[in-house]
RNA sequence: CGGGGUGUGGCGCAGCCUGGUAGCGCGCUUCGUUCGGGACGAAGAAGUCGGAGGUUCGAAUCCUCUCAUCCCGACCA
């Protein structure tokens, strides 16, 4: 490719509204153009990558076996009441009308697609296993669409959905898919991690989520620092901070605060340390209960952690806390006094208040608290859970370390759906006794624009984008210096061009009447992996001046040799 | 949904407080001089000042409403 016919759409200033690099780089490097709101064109460079990253999702979906679909992005509302998500599906599923005021949506996902097409193509358990995959545009209205592709409203994903005759088969199925997508974020020269996470009110057993390791990541995951242990926080288990509670040594006091109405005020005005506090949160109570709330005990230092919450069959799903009015009835105490003792409805405590002696919380009188509490002796220990987010320094659930915390990009997540569709839309094959067996289902997701600014956020410098080999929009920038009037240049160039594009190389020769300096600045904004000078010195040498993106010194190779040499670099994979 | 910010040529911004009929940098077009790290000079094209209404002799500027967009927050006592 030449850059007279190619657009570089290259911006010198950044534009005001992009945050995070990757936003900024691929607004400046002309990959893509804001229409609206969480809205992207892609631009013929951003295009090129975009292609990349899906020739890879599909060689490698397709070497596991997988078969591709494509499926409508506006699907009917029947399926979705069917499957009840209708109604479970909040403001981010897009509803639209037809001219015939029939009901719609914009795909955000397609698990009812797929298992209508399912219980109406497969009938018999000698069909399964079977993975269906499609590459597609999907729509999520997002409260806060932000930084560029990453988190827009419109995407391009890879969902993949498997049915199975059994959880064994499942369970093959979805061992195959960790193993793809290990193989599809290493071939994109991706750092990343595959951990536990949240498999929701959906159910299903198992989930992974694959995050690429990032500063700006919006997930926080947690992973031993020995072991193999990784999950997402919302999922990471939290176990007691020491093995049992040690014995107390204070006598229960109740204490005048009439200033500490948060934990940090009152470990600021009594010299409490707040590994020795407890808060105390109130939130409704899941059916079976009897009362109308239930207290969460979480320490002081620590975060509920809501999704552990409300899978809590105590607490009610979702999860919904009490507003200060419903507490000052039930309790007769304002929010900033509430504690276990004397507490007229049931609480639970995290584990690590479980084990917590001589604590401090609000007495349920406004005002006061008692100090020196202790389980047992002065309030009975009803019930212990796993409340809270994990944080740096706890065990490690696996027995091996501790917990250290970093942040991800979530680019991938594999999940085992077990029949949540097909029960509800009655998907079924006969098996082998003629009988009707409910399918299982396994649902595997990539956001394939999503990967392409995860890659840049891993991988950039303050002069631009610095593409892994394998997703790089050109492998080689050319750039012939004063080409317009050396003939010998020129035709160095075009001789070059024409070698290495014989050889399968993608070549972006550079044949503006441009500067030097110009050409450079933008090869290496849009993150060029290797760079060829030809000018009249180094030809006089026979020679040319080669430069990888990530090196800051050129070296000089044999005009003969330089085939070769990028081939060889190439083909190692090699940036 | 709550709070805050911003809307002025393609992009980045000034002008607004103190009303007088729009300007700078980048980019773009043409010509000339340049030419190995984002050149210089000259000439040019390009803006309903987000939209509607109001105040005024006169509104980018003041007032009201509205739309868009960005940031922060969304119950952790």
């Amino acid at each position: 490719m030449r850059t007279s016919q190619f657009p570089l759409q290259t911006l010198k200033e950044n534009p005001a509204d992009a945050e995070i690099s990757s936003h900024q780089l691929m607004l400046r490097a002309g990959l893509i153009r804001k229409l609206a709101a969480g809205l992207y064109t892609w631009l013929p460079l951003g295009v090129r990558v975009l292609k990349k990253v899906e020739a890879i999702v599909r060689e490698e979906m397709d070497r596991s076996g997988a078969l591709e679909v494509l499926m409508p992005a506006v699907q009917p509302a029947e399926l979705w009441q069917e499957s009840g998500r209708w109604e479970e599906y909040g403001p981010e599923l897009l509803r639209l009308k037809d001219r015939h005021q029939r009901e719609f949506c914009f795909g955000p996902t397609h698990e009812e697609i797929i298992t209508e097409l399912a219980r109406n193509e497969l009938q018999s358990y000698k069909q399964l296993p079977i993975n269906f995959y499609q590459i597609q545009t999907k729509f999520r209205d997002e409260i806060r669409p932000r930084f560029g592709v990453m988190r827009s409203r419109e995407f391009l994903m890879k969902d993949a959905y498997s049915f199975n005759i059994d959880q064994a088969s499942l369970q093959a199925t979805y061992n195959l898919m960790h193993t793809t997508y290990s193989r599809i974020f290493s071939r994109c020269g991706l750092t990343f991690r595959a951990v536990q996470a949240d498999s929701g009110a959906i159910g299903g057993s198992a989930s992974h989520e694959f995050h690429v390791m990032a500063e700006s990541g919006e997930d926080i995951i947690a992973f031993s620092t020995k072991g193999d242990y990784a999950a997402n926080v919302e999922k990471a288990e939290a176990l007691a901070s020491v093995p049992e509670a040690p014995p107390g040594k204070e006598s229960m006091k109740m204490v005048d605060t009439p200033d500490a109405r948060t934990i940090q005020q009152l470990v600021d005005q009594f010299d409490h340390p707040v590994e020795q506090t407890v808060k105390t949160l109130i939130v409704a109570a899941g059916e079976e209960e009897e009362a109308n709330f239930i207290a969460l005990l979480v320490r002081g230092d620590h975060d509920l952690n809501e999704v552990k919450a409300q899978s809590l069959p105590q607490v009610a799903s979702p999860l919904r806390f009490a507003t200060d009015e419903e507490i000052m009835e039930t309790i007769g105490a304002g929010p900033g006094s509430l504690g276990p003792v004397n507490l007229p409805i049931p609480c639970i405590a995290d584990r690590t208040v479980a084990v917590t002696a001589d604590f401090s919380a609000g007495a349920n009188i406004d005002g006061k608290h008692y100090f020196g509490i202790n389980w047992g002796r002065d309030v009975p220990l009803q019930e212990i859970a796993d409340l809270r987010n994990v944080i740096e320094g706890d065990p490690s659930p696996d027995g091996s370390g501790t917990l250290q915390i970093a942040r991800g990009i979530e680019v991938g997540h594999i999940f085992q759906l077990g029949k949540k569709y097909s029960d509800a839309m009655n998907a079924t094959v006969l098996d082998e006794n003629g009988r009707a067996q409910t399918m299982t289902m396994g649902c595997y997701g990539i956001g394939v624009s999503r990967v392409v600014a995860a890659a840049i956020e891993q991988s950039h410098d303050a002069k631009g984008v610095i593409w892994p080999a394998s997703i790089a929009p050109f492998q080689v920038a050319l750039l012939p210096m004063k080409m317009s009037r050396s003939q010998r240049v020129r035709e160095a160039a075009e001789a070059l061009y024409e070698q290495l594009t014989s050889r399968g190389i993608e070549v972006l020769l550079d044949d503006r009447d441009v500067r030097p300096g110009f050409m450079f600045a933008d090869m290496e904004l849009i993150g060029i992996p290797h760079r060829i000078v030809l000018g009249e010195r180094s030809l006089d040498e026979g020679k040319v001046e080669y430069r990888a993106r990530t090196q800051s010194e050129n070296s000089m190779i044999e005009l003969e040799r330089i085939g070769d040499f990028l081939q060889d670099a190439l083909s190692q994979g090699t940036s």
